[in-house]
DNA sequence: TCTGGGGTCCTAGGACCC
DNA sequence: TCTGGGGTCCTAGGACCC
C-alpha cells in the first residue's frame, strides 16, 4: 500500500522524473551513424514487417507507429527515408548505458522499460528544473541520446509531463508538473488514450458513462470508478489526482514468465517444418532462462494462421504443458514443447506465427546438500512456490530436485526418495 | 419440500504497457 | 507477396475443501 499523505497538512509531496529517451531505437542509430542525424528514420521489425519506432522527421511525414511497412514503402523511400532492421543487442547496450548515468544521479531508480527509468526526485524542491536539466545534458554527452524529463508528483503524472516535454519544444526537455492548476489545464487538452493504463477499450467504456477526457477522470468518483473499472483504474483517477498509489519500484523482482516467438516469413503447412521452428523456440527460450539462472515445470506452445488474411480462417491455439520438476535443460523442455505442438496442430492450414512460453519461473538452485521432494500431484504453481520457499529459506546450496544444473543422476535419486504429501513446504520431507 | 457459505486455488482470457 | 516481440496484472468462474 501507498503511503497516504492526503489527510496530512504537513506530509511531504513525493516527486518522481520520468526520463525518456526520444525515439530511442533511431537515436541508438544515430549514435553510430551521426549522418542520420535531421533526416527521417524509421525502424522496422523481425522480417521487416512494421514500423517499431520513428525520428521525429519521419513522424513528420506521417508514417505511423505499428504500420505494414510494404504498404508505404514506395512513397515513403521516394521522400528519402531511411529504413534500418531492428538491432536489439545495440539497444540494450544503449540502454545499459543510459541507465548507469542516469544511477550516478540519483541510487533510487526504477528501471522501467528499455528506454525509461523513472527517478526519485524527492527533497529537490526549488532545485528540480535544473538538477533535470543537468541530468539531461549529462546523458546525451556521454551517451549521445536526447532523453525528455517530466517531473510530478505521481508517475502517472510524470508520464503526462514527459509527454508535454517531448510536444512542446519551449520546455527544452523538461516539464514539471507540480502545480495543482496546471495539472488541471493539461489533462483538460489531452485525450483519455493519452493517459498511462488507458488504452481504446477503457476509453471507450468510460466515454459511455461521459468520461471523455483525462480531466474529468481526474474529477470522477473514486469508489464508483473502482466499482465499475476495477482497482486499475480507480489508482490512474488517483494517481491524476496527484495522490500517489505506485511506488518506486528499485529492486526488479525476478521475472515470471518468458517467450520466445516469431513470424514466420511465409507460410507453414508442415508438421515437420513446424515441429523445427517450435525446436528452435523451445531452445532459444532456455538459453534465455539459463542466463537468468532461472528453471520452469510449466510451458505453453501456440501456434496461429495468419490473422490479417480475412479470405482464410483464422485458427490460434495454445497447449500448456506441466513437467514433473523444474528443469531449464533444453532437451526436457524441447521434448514437451514438440508434444504440446502435436496436440495443437491442425493440417490443412497456413501457419505464419508460433512460439513457446515458460511460466511460473523460479531460481534454479544446483542440489548440493539438502533434498527435498515434491510430488508429482502437487500441482505445478504449488510445487513453484514451495520451491521459492525453499530456496529462500535455506538459501542458495538448497536444493530443487530436477532444477537446472541438477546432478546427472537426479532421477534414479529421486526414485529413492519417500514422496511427502503436502503443498506446504514447512511439510516437505527433507531427505538429504 | 427444504439443498450452506466462505475461502483458496487454478485457469483462461482481457487489457494494457513498451 | 509483404502486418513485431516480449512482458505484467487483474478478473471471472469453476473446482474443491471444510
Amino acid at each position: 500500500m501507498g503511503r497516504d499523505r492526503s489527510c496530512c497538512a504537513c506530509a511531504v509531496t513525493e516527486c518522481f522524473a520520468l526520463v525518456d529517451c526520444n525515439n530511442f531505437y533511431a537515436s541508438c542509430e544515430r549514435v553510430f551513424q551521426p549522418n542520420l542525424r535531421g533526416r527521417p528514420v524509421v525502424i522496422l521489425s523481425n522480417n521487416d514487417g512494421c514500423v517499431i519506432a520513428r525520428s521525429n522527421e519521419a513522424k513528420a511525414l506521417g508514417i505511423e507507429m505499428g504500420a505494414p511497412w510494404h504498404q508505404h514503402k514506395q512513397p515513403f523511400e521516394k521522400q528519402g527515408v531511411i529504413v534500418r532492421s531492428s538491432n536489439y543487442t545495440l539497444y540494450g547496450n544503449m540502454s545499459a548505458r543510459v541507465m548507469k548515468t542516469l544511477r550516478q544521479f540519483s541510487p533510487n531508480l526504477e528501471v522501467y522499460s528499455i528506454d525509461e527509468a523513472f527517478l526519485s526526485f524527492d527533497g529537490f524542491d526549488g532545485r528540480m528544473e535544473s538538477h533535470a536539466r543537468e541530468v539531461r545534458a549529462r546523458v546525451y554527452q556521454w551517451t549521445g541520446i536526447p532523453v525528455s524529463i517530466g517531473i510530478a508528483p505521481t508517475k502517472t503524472l510524470a508520464k503526462i509531463a514527459n509527454r508535454a516535454a517531448k510536444k512542446n519544444p519551449a520546455s527544452g526537455g523538461v516539464q514539471i508538473l507540480m502545480d495543482s492548476a496546471e495539472q488541471e489545464a493539461l489533462l483538460d487538452q489531452l485525450k483519455l488514450e493519452d493517459v498511462w493504463g488507458i488504452a481504446k477499450r477503457l476509453s471507450r467504456r468510460l466515454g459511455e458513462i461521459g468520461i471523455t477526457t483525462p480531466l474529468q477522470l481526474r474529477q470522477a468518483d473514486a469508489p464508483f470508478i473502482r466499482e465499475r473499472f476495477g482497482v486499475v483504474v480507480e489508482r490512474i483517477v488517483l494517481e491524476l489526482r496527484g495522490q500517489s498509489c505506485l511506488e518506486l519500484d528499485e529492486v526488479p523482482s525476478n521475472r515470471k514468465s518468458l517467450v520466445s516467438s516469431r513470424s514466420f516469413g511465409r507460410s507453414i503447412h508442415s508438421l515437420q517444418e513446424m515441429r523445427e521452428a517450435v525446436s528452435t523456440y523451445a531452445s532459444r527460450a532456455c538459453e534465455k532462462m539459463r542466463r537468468q539462472n532461472l528453471a520452469t515445470a510449466n510451458l505453453i506452445v501456440f501456434i496461429e494462421t495468419n490473422p490479417f488474411r480475412t479470405q482464410d480462417q483464422h485458427y490460434r491455439a495454445s497447449q500448456s504443458i506441466q513437467l514433473p520438476l523444474a528443469s531449464s535443460d533444453t532437451g526436457r523442455i524441447t521434448t514437451a514443447a514438440l508434444s504440446a505442438l502435436d496436440a495443437v496442430w491442425k493440417p490443412g492450414y497456413s501457419f505464419k506465427k508460433a512460439g513457446v512460453m515458460l511460466l511460473d519461473l523460479v531460481s534454479a538452485t544446483h542440489v548440493t546438500s539438502t533434498l527435498f521432494d515434491v510430488p508429482d500431484s502437487v500441482s505445478s504453481q504449488s510445487r513453484m512456490k514451495a520451491m521459492d520457499a525453499l530456496n529462500r529459506r535455506f538459501g542458495r546450496d538448497t536444493v530443487i530436485l530436477g532444477s537446472s544444473g541438477v546432478k546427472p543422476k537426479w532421477s534414479l535419486r529421486r526414485e529413492m526418495l519417500s514422496p511427502c504429501y503436502s503443498t506446504d513446504w514447512r511439510e516437505l520431507v527433507r531427505v538429504g
